[in-house]
DNA sequence: ATGGCTACGATCCGTAGA
């Protein structure tokens, strides 16, 4: 069974690259972030063409997040309860014997800004929301793009990262935070080779000079982990014309 | 040198991402 996460930084324009990579990779489930797309032109046709079924929540220009499953999804719920929040950044549902929560955190531009004191609201609601959802679903997955890199073997260059935003203090302890409700990082459930990343920037060859941040995971709630065989990053769809600056990650469970 | 790309929705530049 693999679980994959991927922001693909617009839907629409990466739909030939998701369809090519869903065919040969075959992930049974997929969460997918910042798909800029409203509900009306969310390509539902081509995805369950490919094989899925899909629950989406979409706007325009900006966010959105979708799930796509080779099995039926059940019980789909949006936004995190009780924090009232216009922008579309959270999507759950009951798939494949698993609750699977696909969230896009917050970027909080810089640190000290309203959008890294929003990002830190978010994180705490996040947490309170996974929590009680551990409680109700003993198998979940919390996957997405966490706009957090965790320590600093998770960043290229941590000198020059320092103090920044996606890794400062209590960016960083938000994230954790997580982990303290039980859930495990599954990338580090598994020996990895050194200086693997999700994203990288768009300029500076970033990519080909492998400066990146790894800032989005798939958390295992205790019971998931168990059954958790591997987790990887696949760096295949970002070395292709015209890419997402982030690449699929996929988690394997038994 | 605080930029460098990319996507979007509005024009022929501003906002945002990370």
């Amino acid at each position: 069974m693999k679980l994959a996460t991927w922001n693909v930084n617009s839907l629409r324009v990466r739909l030939p690259h998701l369809a090519d990579w869903l065919a040969r990779v075959q992930p049974d489930i997929v969460c997918l972030q910042e798909l800029k797309t409203e509900d009306a032109k969310f390509p539902r046709a081509e995805l369950q063409a490919a094989g899925y079924r899909v629950a989406f929540l979409g706007q325009k220009t900006y966010n959105g997040v979708a799930i796509l499953s080779r099995s039926a999804l059940e019980d789909v719920s949006t936004g995190v309860p009780g924090f009232t929040d216009e922008q579309k950044r959270v999507i759950a549902c009951t798939t494949a014997g698993m609750r699977v929560i696909c969230v896009y955190c917050p970027n909080g531009q810089a640190v000290g800004s309203e959008k890294y004191a929003y990002k830190l609201r978010w994180f705490a609601a996040l947490k309170e929301y996974v929590g009680a959802e551990l409680s109700r679903h003993p198998s979940l997955a919390v996957a997405g793009d966490f706009n957090v890199a965790p320590e600093d073997r998770d960043v290229h260059d941590p000198k020059a990262w320092e103090g920044q935003v996606h890794v400062s203090g209590p960016e960083r302890a938000a994230w954790r935070a997580l982990l303290g409700l039980g859930f495990k990082d599954t990338f580090r459930l598994f020996e990895q080779p050194e200086k693997i990343y999700s994203w990288w920037d768009y300029r500076m060859l970033a990519f080909r000079r492998n400066a990146g941040l790894r800032i989005d995971q798939i958390l295992a709630s205790p019971a998931l982990a168990q059954h958790c065989t591997a987790c990887t990053v696949d760096k295949e769809p970002r070395k292709l014309e015209r890419p997402s600056d982030h690449a699929p990650v996929i988690a394997v469970f038994s």
